[in-house]
DNA sequence: AATGAATGAGAGTTCATTCAT
DNA sequence: GATGAATGAACTCTCATTCAT
């Protein structure tokens, strides 16, 4: 066990601030740079506490990581409920809308996301690489499946370099998109709503008209 | 200047020694990390000799970086002229296989790249940043420019948008296909050839049935 | 503040050992030359702990110093209270006095005091001359006034010309008599004392013999 | 012997310029402070040639002493041939202002004279500082004997107690004048000529009323 | 259970000095 | 004789971790 039962028989309030911290000073330093005498120092506990908690640094990140991945699944899990009846590239387009409301309300957590994707150092560094296989393992690949099933893709597609690609793509976009409003300092992610919805769209279009059905850019210009 | 004369007058082999020893070094421990006790330790020189040479930690990254941008900047422009005379998507064949091969000859060159995108506290990460958009600004925009003016690609398509997704597909590919193969402690590189070449060709068909002129669009249509 | 709590917490030997470590080792030394390897070594506890206590090695001088001169201020006022009936030239006589029996007790800080006259890279030199204009500005100067209205000091004189004089007089005569006894290594500050009541009652009979009311001054001006 | 022949042949522009950056560097710096590679940098010699020159940092520090030594007793000893025939306050008068010419033209000297007076590590510092002993064995002594045989001053005083009142005097007369103008980084020395005369003119006759034959003192031995 | 003082290894950096060229 | 590359000791400072209170 990662962390002790005396952590989590802590008052929610005094819980809690050690987790935001932490997860702050994780998302500015990465795992090696980051320092347990800075966290002690703003969470207002004592640096012993930390290590009667969490035994070691590794265990303290062991829970941030574990807390982070509960938060992204159930964040997707809710997300492909919500879109079940939607036609694939609707999907999408809300997967899309909804990565970057996530990282909006959480941008710690998605620093630290960018941080252990090339961070050799970071530990569990395995262990998170296939938690965020998941996406494409268990996110992606039944969209795209059923998206095909029903009609939505183009048949002759191969469902994984669809997935593969999907993936790239969304990613990217995520990246691209969000991390200019990711303060080096704090986390501070206000990026005007309307442009977003824009920006989607415009991918998601392109997405259609490649690996849509109903696809192919020249016969649409030629019914013109 | 990064680096004095003193370095530069070393003879090839030590220089080489240092060299290396500081790409693995930086490769394995992101630049923070990264310690020049190790590195003097395991090139065989005295610590006060890495600061004669390079002045600071910080200059000894400088050069590491100069020298891995010139690298990519070369290779980049090889491919480019090499493959003046193909079709549009040979061209993205190329330049991916290009790159994979070019990781295989730099891995460490590729892991500095892969940790100066997320991590923050980098040297030069701003400069470095702009750096890497010549891939899309110098090499992707006139390639997409030229293969949509001489008919390769759907004439309906954004430049913009293109390149994006070219980028986005291209960057994730090599990630993809490249990070298993680099050890997390050295740069052992091997992958089997024959499956490279397997795999972006399925990737770049991909592509040309998107984006390319003669693409599922018209076929569809006939089909109707 | 420049000490941590912690340091105050101490008990008081080991905190008093610190001190006098730290005394000792500015006194010999300098700012820039002296060593906290030295210091903790000398004091017996882990390098890491005086940095725990005192911040910067700046933060441990700048508590040394803070403490001098709350010391010298405190003595200076002592000096004044207990003199204030007395007659101007006594009052020189029992400043010099006093000031070689501070320097007797506290030899180091007059070191360090010496030191930072002259050696301009000491942090908070600015500070330290401002705050030994003290000296003149807020000890010296009200004496000579009472003084001259009491009729101790000839009416023809300058205010600011004989304070500077006095001043001059009076530190380099204690430098002059206190700098022999200083061991260049420790603190062995042992003057034979009838010496310097010897020596300070000749030069005051000096300077009442200028200065004084009875003296030339005057019966020059009722000659002319 | 502190340097080498091999220095004493150098070109004479060589070698001057070696010794003011030197001078410069000690002076702003002390003798453990300041940095033979600077000195090799600043004076584009290199540093292998230093040591042989002067073998070690303590055989150039040497060299410079030895240098300022002896433009100070040369300056002396012109002063004191040149105002042979004035009367003893106007020595002074005359020495002061020879001291601020001094100063003047080589403020780098007289920044070291500062450090050394009260840096202990400095080397040769017993020798220094009975070398500026003789300032008051040598120069003052005489000049007050003069003084006093010629009636210049009072014959009551003794003769140990006015040269060392004198020596206080003057020689903070030129600390408190000249310390202002010694700029913290180079040697930038330009006070305002008529001031200098008037304030040492002041200086000088306050000397003459406290001292001089006419005033006080003689009365008294009359009411004896 | 909570604390925070103590520790020592290791970080980057500077520098006088040596010595092969 | 002149050079400057090489060295290693010493510097200030940081930090995860331990442990007595």
């Amino acid at each position: 066990m990662a962390v002790t039962q005396t952590f989590q028989r802590l008052k929610p309030p005094k819980r809690e601030k050690i987790l935001a911290t932490a997860i702050h000073e994780f998302a500015r330093h990465g795992f090696r740079q980051a320092s347990l005498n800075r966290m002690a120092r703003m969470s207002g506990i004592a640096k012993g506490s930390l290590f009667q908690y969490f035994g070691t640094k590794e265990g303290l990140f062991r829970f941030i990581f574990d807390h982070a991945v509960e938060l992204i699944r159930h964040n997707l899990r809710r997300v492909k409920a919500e879109t079940a009846d939607q036609d694939f590239f609707e999907r999408i387009r809300s997967s899309l809308l909804a990565g970057v409301a996530f990282i909006r309300q959480h941008p710690h957590i998605y620093q630290i996301y960018l941080k252990m994707l090339f961070q050799e150092d970071f530990p569990f560094r395995e262990e998170f690489l296939e938690k965020i296989h998941l996406f494409s393992a268990e996110y992606l690949t039944p969209l795209v499946e059923k998206g095909m099933a029903e009609g939505d893709l183009r048949p002759d597609l191969d469902v994984d370099l669809v997935v593969f690609t999907l993936d790239a793509v969304m990613d990217r976009f995520l990246q691209a998109y969000c991390v200019p409003f990711l303060d080096g300092n704090a986390a501070v992610f206000q990026a005007p709503p309307q442009r977003v919805e824009k920006q989607v769209g415009d991918l998601v279009e392109l997405l259609r008209s490649g690996l849509g059905a109903r696809s192919g850019g020249t016969r649409l210009a030629m019914n013109e």
